[in-house]
DNA sequence: ACCGCGCATGAATAAATATACAACAGATCT
DNA sequence: AGATCTGTTGTATATTTATTCATGCGCGGT
């Protein structure tokens, strides 16, 4: 239930201005989320959102780096997270990794793994439901392959 | 009076966190500005800052593009300063190059790095913060790379 | 000089956001 | 089954942030 809400927040966000949470709250609702405004701060605080002129937004709309703000990471956070919700398949080809994800998925996604920050991965470039994983070579795009199937089936 | 005290605020957010206006208005006290909340919640507004886990930041230390608002175009702009405004950092494996830029900034990269039909650029493929350079082979990545590195720190 | 205007500010207060606490639902035991 | 734990949520409230309103200051025009 959370994890559906929470994703709907991210697509809201991207699609749409958000001021403050009442607003939020009402935007949720009418895509059958209702919930408090309690649980929509308690929402924001683990999207690690960020708040500015303008409104809301994703940690990946503003370049911010929440991990290494706060220094600690407690494992895979939102990879998990977005995965489970968005990703299809995954495969690899060469050097680089292809993540098929839902329509719109793919955003949140390169996002999530970007903010890993994982060492194998050079850059990820997103569609609307294909992101293009690259590493520096077919061995570590295989490790990374396995590592996303890993966490897609979790 | 109040330049200055922006100016002090700049400097206390890249050198400490600030979680709340409180706080802001404790250290600022401590370095001679003695301001209410009710001022510096106005600084904020004018000084377009953030506010996220871990507290409040610059504008340009997020996906803030200064350049890309006050847009005036004239003429095509140069890979200077596109990449000055856009470009955060470049990484090359195997035959590809990775530009990673600013949210919403590698179409414009993209394009500029095509207008100038450089010889060792295969093609691009721009994303909405990823550029994908194809160059011929490896070698000449590894040049492309470092053009594009010098032109990102100049 | 006086007046009027624009701007910066503080005090008070409104609005927005975070949290303490309690209730509840599902697990996972014995 | 009952006991206990863990995690999610709502209510009520505390905390934080934005705004309203009033005041004072400097400046240009009359």
């Amino acid at each position: 239930m959370k994890l559906q809400r929470h994703n709907a927040i991210r697509e809201l966000l991207v699609g749409s201005r958000v001021t403050n949470q009442d607003e939020l709250r009402r935007k949720l609702r009418r895509r059958g989320f209702a919930v408090t405004q309690a649980t929509l701060s308690r929402d924001i605080h683990e999207l690690r959102l960020y708040k500015g002129p303008g409104g809301y937004s994703l940690p990946s709309l503003n370049g911010h780096t929440p991990a290494a703000e706060t220094g600690e990471d407690d494992g895979p956070p939102s990879m998990a997270e977005v995965m489970a919700s968005f990703g299809l398949r995954v495969n690899h080809a060469m050097n680089q990794v292809i993540v098929r994800t839902v329509m719109g998925g793919a955003q949140p996604v390169a996002a999530a793994l970007d903010h890993e920050e994982w060492p194998d991965v050079v850059g990820t470039v997103a569609g609307d439901d294909t992101v293009l994983v690259i590493c520096p070579d077919s061995r570590r795009a295989g490790e990374v392959e396995s590592r996303l199937k890993k966490i897609l089936e979790s």
